[in-house]
Formats: structure tokens, C-alpha cells, sequence
DNA sequence: CCAATACATAAGCATACACTTATGTGATTC
DNA sequence: GAATCACATAAGTGTATGCTTATGTATTGG
């Protein structure tokens, strides 16, 4: 199942890392490990489950893969949050920011 | 880390299953297992990592112990997802609803 | 071509995780 | 107050997961 995929794709930190630095700007595999201590299999590894989730995506450039959010996986991950807007606490500061950044 | 936490905790397809239950109503332990295969310390121990994800919070009531969603699990969520709104593709229809919703 | 670069895949290993059975703990009921 | 009920915790086990080293596969440059 895709759900599935993306909740298991955030539960390793490493792999939430590297989706807040392709969040920052695409890139390619190399450019994900500069100051990061990760070896070339495991980043690799980390980037197809990132893909498979639906919340990376990839683009061959020659001979390098450029990496980018893949948009899918964010929204099904606000589709499942949306079940449970009546949980949400009207009062968080952030949700209202985020609903004034949307709201346009 | 509270955020691992939660991501961790929602990882697991049952823990997903025992939180959309308790979004319809809280609940105690017994209750959540009715017409789910699963056993009694299992219940438990998903529980158990659901309320130190703060998705779930319990009250004692009696020698039952009464289980509900925790809006902060959700807000920390919501408040992980705001950080990559730029990616949010803006024509999905959920997330109209869910702004639709939460725009009053 | 052939060496080097960028990345993917395979295989092995240590740890984490979700389950099991067994037992413990606190509250209720008879 | 002894048995029972609702739940928590302990200990053990099989499997999943994330890493490693080694090798494979395109692509490019000399």
C-alpha cells in the first residue's frame, strides 16, 4: 500500500534529513552526501525507498540523477491528516500560518 | 526525539488502524480490540507507543482505562508537513476541503 | 576504446521491531 | 477477601530494516 510506503519511507530519520535538503533545492545523490556521513549504497538505498514512497522523484541528467520532493507524497500525507481535522487544535500558531501562506 | 516518535509510531499499519479507530470515539483497551485479531499485550504495547508518540492519551477510569486521539501528535505533524507547503500541489481537492474547513 | 565518474544492486550482518507466552498489578464484585 | 476482570510488563523469538563491502551498469572524457 502507498500509505504504507510513505509513513515507513519517514520513519528513519536519515531518510526525513535527506527529504528536508531535496526540500531546500533538487540535487543530485552526490550533492545529498556533502557534510553528511552516509556512504554512497545507503543514500542510494534511502532515495529509492524515497522514491517508491512517492515523496522523491527522479530525473537521469547524463550521468548524474537529479532529485527533487515529488509533491504526490506530501499531499497523501495531508490527505490522511485531513481525516482527523477535527483533532486539530484550532490555536496552533503554525497551522494558522500555514492557512495564511495557503489562502492565496 | 518527539518527532521520530510519531513517525515511528504511525509506521506500523496496526498502530494506524487502533488511532483511526479512536478518531471515531475514545475507547478503552478491550473495545479496541473487538473484531481485530490481535492479542491483548500487543494492544497494549501499541498503546503503549501511540501515547509516547502523543497521538494517544489515556485516562484511568475505574479498572478500565479509557484511550483518545491527542491533537498535539496531530499538530506536530501538521506542523511538519507546513515546512514543505511550497511543494503542496494547490489544485487537490482535499486539501481545499481541508482548508475550507479550517478557515473559520 | 578505456579509464573514470555517478549511481544501482547484491549479499551479509547487527540491530530494531512486532509478536508470542507467561506473569504482574490494580480495581471490582460476589 | 478471594476470585475475576482490565490492563501492563517481562522475556523470548522470528523477521524486517539499515548498514557494510563488493560488484554491476550507464555515461562521459581523454
Amino acid at each position: 500500500m502507498m500509505e504504507n510506503d510513505i509513513f515507513k519511507a519517514l520513519a528513519d530519520p536519515t531518510r526525513r534529513m535527506i527529504f528536508e535538503k531535496l526540500a531546500s533545492g533538487s540535487m543530485n545523490a552526490s550533492s545529498l552526501r556533502d557534510g553528511v556521513e552516509i556512504s554512497q549504497p545507503a543514500m542510494s538505498q534511502h532515495l529509492a525507498i524515497l522514491c517508491n514512497a512517492k515523496l522523491v522523484r527522479q530525473e537521469r541528467s547524463g550521468r548524474f540523477v537529479n532529485y527533487e520532493v515529488d509533491p504526490d507524497g506530501l499531499a497523501m500525507i495531508a490527505n490522511w491528516l485531513a481525516k482527523y481535522r477535527a483533532y486539530w487544535p484550532a490555536r496552533i500558531d503554525a497551522l494558522k500560518d500555514l492557512l495564511k501562506d495557503m489562502d492565496q
